[in-house]
DNA sequence: GTGGTCTAGACCACA
DNA sequence: GTGGTCTAGACCACG
């Protein structure tokens, strides 16, 4: 599970984190009784004090998305409805739209912007790798 | 200009002020000159504090996008970003990552990410050409 | 850091406290990395609410000068300006209007106007090079 | 008598007008019994409101800088002290060192600096001869 | 403890 | 009428 975080984007941290496990769960990227990873360690990946993963991961218990055994760990729950292939999109072109004006206002043009996005689609990929060879 | 508050989101009400905004000076459909909603109509509008409306407002002063007068208004500027290549770019970044980040967690793979990049890229170009036609 | 405050100039004090913040950066009398006086401590002490410094600590984020992380504290950046050379130049060349109008207006003529200038660039060379004395 | 406004420093237009005429009438620039120019075409000129020039010159005639004869103008009065040379300079080498403490931040080294000091000070003279031109 | 956001309301500068 | 500044005080996010 790779989460990311942004600092100055205004969103709360805690909320950046439900957003992405609740995402990955939703697409199917995380199964029903996958386990998450504990709350000190992926803090300490985070660079974020425990108390933040923990409210998120109280938040998404809420929510009905995890639920935490203790003693064990925290687990995904049967979700109910998984995002349709539709649904994910429109979530998704929110995130590039919001791109794509940026790069408007800085003056950046469609094929340095695409540039952008492979180089950064590449510089992902590897952090993606690296981070999964870490876990085996 | 229509803007639409999300209070629930956790993103501060300013900032989706100020992205909305300049999402619409973006696309052309609020184009150089135009002058903006007054601060304390639409803080009415919205129903939040004026304070609100006129930090967003000077957000998007310190980033270019608008000009404001005391004792007239505020007003779209012509756009040119005054950021060295660089940093454009270090923010354009941020913003991509985001959207990889997104695509990631809702298990859409590169091809169809890039896909979907160039649809909403395509998108873009499309509504900005619509709101210049206007202008002519 | 020591601030003092005119509450007569009609200057905004927030504006006071930004020059003298950045006046103290550039000079070397705060450098890199530098702990700033925290928001509420430096507000009781100057007798100014909170709000007003903090808005002074945000628009030097924005100027780049120092870094602000939520629940630390605020820090002095390195020092790079984000902006493009042109517009540097005229954000300086505003700065060094006012110099020459207040010259003129004191009836001081060129010749003795660059002889001030030239003493107070050794002035300030020399104060930044015993502020890094300091630090060695 | 030529002035220069600066409308985004933060400092009221009318006090800027305050400042400059004051220093001029200081340091002997404007001498007693000079006339100073007329509302409407000053705040013409300076593409300010006339309320504006009107503030500027009832402030200055309750500091006792100049004195205003219904139906034919604004004098300056007879000036108790006029500045020394000393205290001339010190009020302008805050604002040398205003202009030092920027360029230093805008990464502008001594060199450059002075070229564009240099180039400001070509700039209003030509601007103050064009100005002398035209009242003749 | 830190900084950030928002509200409510006052006063100022300017057109 | 416009935007800008400041105050006072509340609550949130984070360490």
């Amino acid at each position: 599970m790779l989460i990311e975080l942004n600092f100055k984007s205004g969103m709360p941290v805690y909320l950046q984190v439900v957003d992405q496990i609740r995402a990955a769960a939703a697409s199917g990227q995380l199964r029903p009784g996958d386990p998450l990873s504990s709350i000190r360690p992926l803090a300490m990946q985070l660079r974020v004090n425990r108390n933040t993963i923990a409210k998120a991961y109280a938040e998404l218990e809420t929510q009905g998305v995890i639920e935490t055994v203790a003693g064990k760990g925290c687990f995904i729950k049967n979700s109910a409805s998984p995002f349709r292939k539709q649904v994910r999109n429109q979530m998704l072109m929110v995130e590039i739209d919001q791109a794509i004006v940026a790069a408007h206002h800085l003056g950046v043009k469609r094929g340095e912007f695409l540039g952008l996005v492979n180089e950064r689609l590449d510089a992902f990929e590897e952090r993606a790798a690296a981070a999964q060879a870490k876990e085996i």
